[in-house]
DNA sequence: CTGTTAGCGCCTTCAA
DNA sequence: TTGAAGGCGCTAACAG
């Protein structure tokens, strides 16, 4: 309401220059006791802030990262928000996030928004924007991408991602491994590059496998739960022979368990149910949710530190994130009879 | 990594003066098309991007609304983000969002971090920071507080929360409607406020349903899944003849329903359980878990609006929260036979 | 150790 | 319609 109390108020009501004042707040150089009390005090009687502003304009540098999210309700991404304000914690960068909503528009207007505000580096989670354009922004900043593969090397950019393919082949090997052969997969949208790559890694471990890949056990869902109820319903309708279900998220597979009690059948010992991703809530469904953890949180400190890391000019650490099958309850085992017509190929064993 | 362009080179670069491009940037007086023209070629040739910082100091406003939740990652505050970002959208404004980890010393500095950002309004999501603190802060700038109430009348602030404790009391008396007599209550951290209102909430409903409150079917939990489990084991032991369970929130009725999974007990045919705050999620767990929502989403979005208004010295939109008993599947009714010791005063019903 | 001086990039009078 | 000049609050040489 009332205008903020600046640096020279300070310096007036301590009797001493604003540069004094200055140093006091920094540190930057040795200031007489007697001096530095009365500034103090001084700041203390008049409330006084400093201005960031003022102050960025002068050093050059804002002390912020941009963190641009998809969603800042999402439940996978949060992880990484807050591993990426632990990434940044005691290193005098904060973290300056907002969302793009899934829409390449806002997300450009967003990473506009940021760089007018002169973020000394950018964190990109997921998102639509086009290689190029992440390029031209790396130009200006060091740049880290969370959960998309994106050439940064020449721009001096990081990028970290998890192989989803290879995920979903050994989520889905592992069904076959415990003896499933008419295993569903409930799909995320089409025009979604996870989405895709998962899909892809069902199909490719089902044809490892020696199985076929049949169309009309996928559905396509949108990642939300309704989807994968939809999805289930859909799936069991048109073969009940089914005996497991692979969900491209945890959120559909949370649709889908609630089909499945809809339709009087139990989890797992009817029909067993995978996930993908590990939200926290996944380990309380019940049964608990087999899935792959994605470490989130893990991926999103690095990638703030090895931003920093380029932003000093040093080294960037190293990390190899682990995805990590956490099998719970979810899936029975069945016993499988020798089947003439197609003997089960040996599945590979998981890593 | 490059200097960022100025629009002192803008300017040059057009060939006209400082103030003109400023003007054209702004639309704060007509230009002559030419120089227009001239000048937007510039920028795009330069690729300039206005300096927030330079420009918040010039004109003395920063455009940011400061927002401190407790946990940037908690399913139950996120939905207030969000709101606030919608309510913000539009408006020129954008949200500076930190966590201050349910700790009073991070929250503190927070609040010195946005202040010295120089935002121009704060919201508040509950969180530990003393009244006197925010009454202090509320002379600066409008504040906000959301899910707490504080008497901010005298310094122009508005805060929104919900009853908690009288939604506790509908929830428990809707279970005494239902049929049950001995209630449990898994509650939340004894030194959290909400936690309280919502146990005061169980054992008025009790008394005033004439059932008597009995401490040894409370325990306390933490608001965490693991919590719930836990608590509902304890509470099993000390009394099977337990036929529902209230939990202070959703999280922990996640947890108490695994428990129950464990302990082979249906949902709700064996027990039936309650949760709190109408997490995404509640909708679809096995079966759909009944809870009372907070509109959080709308409460967060009319708050942000409400500070805008202040900002701007509009009055304040009306807006009555309203909380929603969400009836699903994990409630049963119970037949109750008439107790010639205890004769089942008749429950008070629901609003 | 401390004060003086000159910007940082932009906006906003005031003249022209 | 346009340009010149001054200042927003702070920091960083540069002299003492």
């Amino acid at each position: 309401m009332t205008r903020a109390v600046t640096l020279t108020e300070v310096a007036r009501e301590a009797g001493v220059s604003p540069s004094t004042v200055s140093r006091i707040l920094n540190g930057t150089a040795r200031v007489g006791d007697d001096k530095a009390s009365q500034v103090r005090r001084a700041i203390e009687k008049l409330g006084y802030t400093r201005n960031a502003f003022a102050r960025s304009l002068a050093t050059g540098s804002s002390g912020i990262i941009g963190v641009l999210t998809p969603d800042i309700a999402s439940p996978f991404y949060n992880d990484a928000l807050s591993g990426i304000e632990r990434g940044l914690m005691g290193s005098g960068y904060s973290p300056l996030m907002i969302s793009g909503h899934w829409r390449t528009g806002e997300e450009e207007h967003a990473v506009e928004l940021l760089l007018g505000r002169r973020v000394e580096g950018l964190i990109l989670l997921g998102g639509q924007l086009p290689d190029a354009e992440i390029r031209a922004v790396a130009a200006q900043v060091p740049v880290g991408v969370l959960g998309r593969v994106v050439n940064l090397d020449a721009w001096g950019g990081v990028s970290i991602a998890l192989d989803q393919r290879q995920s979903a082949r050994d989520l889905v090997t592992y069904l076959v491994g415990r003896g499933h052969r008419v295993i569903g997969h409930i799909s995320g949208p089409p025009d979604h590059a996870d989405a895709r790559e998962r899909l892809a890694g069902y199909r490719e471990a089902l044809e490892d496998c020696g199985l076929r890949f049949q169309p009309s056990l996928v559905v396509a869902g949108d990642f939300q739960e309704l989807s994968g109820l939809i999805g289930m319903q859909r799936l069991w309708q048109r073969c009940p022979r089914l005996t497991a279900v692979f969900c491209a998220n945890d959120q559909m597979a949370y649709g889908a368990r609630l089909a499945l009690h809809r339709l009087g059948l139990r989890v797992p010992e009817d029909l067993s149910l995978i996930g993908f991703d590990d939200l926290p809530g996944s380990a309380y469904t019940t049964p608990p949710l087999s899935s792959v953890r994605q470490p989130m949180a893990e991926m999103g400190r690095w990638l703030a530190r090895a931003v920093l890391a380029r932003l000093r000019g040093e080294a960037i650490p190293p990390f190899t994130p682990r995805q990590e099958l956490m099998l719970r309850e979810s899936v029975a085992t069945r016993r499988v009879g020798p089947d003439p017509a197609h003997p089960p190929r040996r599945p590979k064993p998981l890593p």
